[in-house]
RNA sequence: GUGGUUGUAGCUCAAUUGGUAGAGUGUCGGACUGUGGAUCCGAAUGUUGUGGGUUCAAGCCCCACCAGCCACCCCA
């Protein structure tokens, strides 16, 4: 037997689940005024060498790299926000009028560890908001992350901020903090040995050294006037949308383009991988990437944590069953019934029996189908013209034509006829 | 990538010191030859994750690999 890749699922039944998640969060989108786009799974490697950044765990250890028969280096994505970039610059919406407001949903891929809410291949729902600098920018999009958590039914989510400043504040702050780290820099794990000089952001938010991280100088206290003067304002927006945050100045992020605000969604009880969703600000990444300098905040969701917070909330959908089973006494009615069935599939899910089974085994099964009606088709129905419709809930039949069964079966009238 | 742990029917799990693999549930059928969810009866289904090894004999012991889970790392 041929078995899937390790860290990667096939989505059979839970798709009816997988496709009222996305319709809820998509819906939630186009409210906002959000457009859907639909990059490449695949990408120039050096797309998110340049944007995620060289010395990310992402591009350094993560990524499913290979050359195609071209000898060109290919990359699968890891994440959306680099694709959607390139995308933006390469079709030049900026002429189109800013801001551009556009959403993502599809699979992602990090070579990882697979652990529960952790895959190879992921999907992600992701949302950015191109071309504003303003911190209402960043308050409009943790709204709509907000409102998209709520329309799916969690909302007992944990958002954290955090700013990681700019070009011009972060290099002061990156000083004092290999200043702060140096005199222990024997004594920290060695992980954080090569990220003091690779990123010592990272240091701050290792379990292992946590003792230092703690009295470690905080960010927060060491950001320009600008990026001050915008995080205020941010946590002012937020305090008068009466939206619940904490300042976390530990929030880092894993990828190199963030500036400023940075933010993650945290749910309870999902172990350690409990991050349901997480993004930032990147100011500089589409001039990074060629275009011009374009100010952008957006974020993402996993599909497959918001998921397991749902079941771990008890939330999921109760996924609908048939609207009518068409049933056939014999042999003799099943190209009747299937015709009926696909009259009636214009208004209704419906469904026939194609595995011979008897009157009894179909009944069972529409009854195990969750099915709402059942129509019976036998040689006494054919001569008077009628059909036997049944609710599968209550057990009432009545014999009614073609035009009733569309009529109580769609709500809007009751039998007019009884015994059966 | 590191450490730990688990792998038996579709699902949940049994199987004494190593002695020919079982139950519940689900599936299908019958009791009920035109009526489901209740009850009773019956049937089918396994290379015990894979491959080696030890042994008269391995689901059980040993080795390797594969996969899941937990934690680290990191993030969605």
């Amino acid at each position: 037997m041929i078995s899937r890749i390790k860290g990667t699922n096939d989505i059979i039944e839970d798709s009816k689940i997988w496709k009222w998640l996305e319709e809820k969060l998509k819906n939630v989108a186009l409210n906002f005024g959000f457009v859907e786009t639909r990059t490449p799974i695949f990408e120039a490697t050096e797309l998110f060498n340049r944007s995620v950044g060289n010395e990310t765990d992402i591009v350094q250890k993560e990524m499913y790299t290979f050359e195609d028969k071209g000898g060109r280096s290919i990359t699968l994505r890891p994440e959306g926000t680099a694709p959607v970039m390139r995308a933006f610059i390469e079709n030049n919406l900026s002429s189109k009028g800013l801001p551009q407001k556009l959403f993502y949903c599809g699979p992602m891929f990090r070579y990882e560890r697979p652990q529960a809410g952790r895959l190879r291949q992921f999907h992600q729902f992701g949302v950015e908001l191109i071309g504003s600098a303003l911190p209402i920018a960043d308050a409009m999009t943790i709204l709509l992350a907000i409102e998209m958590l709520k329309a799916i039914g969690l909302d007992k989510f944990k958002l954290k901020i955090n700013s990681t400043g700019d070009e011009k504040c972060r290099p002061n702050y990156v000083e004092t903090l290999k200043a702060y780290y140096k005199p222990f820099l024997n004594d920290l794990c060695d992980d954080c040995k090569v990220r003091y000089d690779r990123n010592v952001l990272r240091l701050l938010d290792c379990k292992k050294d946590a003792k230092y991280a703690e009295n470690a100088p905080k960010i927060t206290g060491y950001l320009c006037d600008d990026c001050k003067a915008h995080f205020d304002k941010l946590k002012k927006y937020l305090d008068e949308m009466e939206i619940e945050y904490e300042v976390d100045p530990s929030i880092v992020r894993g990828l190199d383009y963030y500036t400023r605000t940075v933010f993650e969604f945290k749910y309870p009880n999902l172990g350690a991988q409990d991050a349901i969703g997480g993004g930032g600000r990147y100011d500089n990444l589409i001039e990074e990437l060629g275009g011009s300098k374009v100010p952008s905040i957006g974020f993402a969701f996993g599909i497959e944590r918001l998921i397991l917070a749902l079941e771990t909330e008890k939330r999921l959908p109760e996924i609908e069953g048939l609207d009518i089973y068409v049933i056939s006494i014999d042999e003799d009615q099943k190209i009747e019934a299937l015709k009926i069935a696909s009259a009636l599939s214009k208004y209704f899910k419906v469904d026939v029996d194609v595995m011979g089974r008897n009157v009894k085994g179909q009944f069972s099964h529409a009854s195990k189908e969750n099915t709402r009606y059942t129509v019976v088709i036998g040689e006494e129905e054919i001569k008077m013209g009628l059909f036997t419709l049944k609710n599968m809930k209550t057990g009432e039949q009545w014999k009614v034509k073609l035009s009733e069964i569309i009529k109580i079966v769609s709500g809007s009238g009751e039998a007019d006829t009884s015994d059966a």
